[in-house]
DNA sequence: TTCTAAATGCAACATTGTTTCGTTTAGAGA
DNA sequence: TCTCTAAACGAAACAATGTTGCATTTAGAA
């Protein structure tokens, strides 16, 4: 599908108003792929981008299940596409991220699932989240 | 052994000065046990406490291998006592945590050991930090 | 006891994110 | 196509978390 399709279709399917800051956001994260980007990257690359408007827009596309959160270890928060299978408040992506420690970027590796595993009995697991780090392939 | 025994070996094993934040801080952690403490809930429970004194500590603790960090869900970072195996800028503890969403505690699960999982070849891994959350038994 | 490098305490700043509120705009309905 | 209203936006102010620079204090070696 093409691009501006798939940005209409994701907002559709969202119940979300066809914004212009929501499509010049959505279509970094399309492009992006499997990159996580945080709030700063996108930031800095539309010079009059608004950051109160951008950290809602985030927010928002969180919660339909067009992006999903990754836990960066620098403690900032970065956010990347969701596979097809997330929906409204309900993110099926259980995969692992990767942190480079020299190009400091996030990616998701869709292949590397989320083991489950044995927790004591008193604890009610809902979310799991793996965060790997090193050198990535580009960095070496 | 005793406490202050604990603390006096531990500052000692990693070449720092036996100063009143420094006693203070460690007692705290080697107390709380499994648990993770925020900067936030040291600060608050010293009135007199140094906010920067107390970073700076954190720092020096975790550089020495006495506390390691648990990447928290929420964002801000804790840390907690380390086991025996933990030396000057070598962390052992590759264990997961559980981050309770009700008391918004972290635990250290030292018995839940992080697997190794295949990464595409040209990763180079480093560290990995697993973060379960869910309802830890006290709250449910 | 003296002395110095290490540790502390304060001020100022940086980053990341939220809240409030007035203004603008998407898009549903006439 | 025009009107209208709830949704989205933009600006200011604030909050949480953490860092840097620098002058003062202190642990502990000599």
């Amino acid at each position: 599908m093409e691009l501006d399709q798939r940005i209409k279709h994701l907002l559709k399917h969202g119940n979300l108003r066809m914004t212009t800051v929501r499509k010049l956001v959505l279509k970094e994260f399309l492009e992006a792929g499997s990159i996580a980007l945080s709030s700063y990257e996108i930031e800095k690359k539309f010079e009059d981008l608004d950051r109160i408007t951008l950290y809602r827009t985030l927010k928002t596309f969180e919660e339909c299940g067009i992006i999903h959160q990754a836990v960066d270890v620098s403690g900032r928060s970065k956010y990347a596409i969701c596979s097809a299978d997330c929906s409204n408040h309900n993110h099926e992506d259980h995969h692992a991220h990767f942190y480079c420690k020299k190009c400091e970027r996030t990616v998701c590796l869709d292949d590397v699932k989320i083991p489950t595993l044995n927790l004591p009995t008193d604890f009610q697991l809902e979310d799991s989240q793996l965060v790997l780090s090193g050198v990535c392939g580009a960095c070496q």
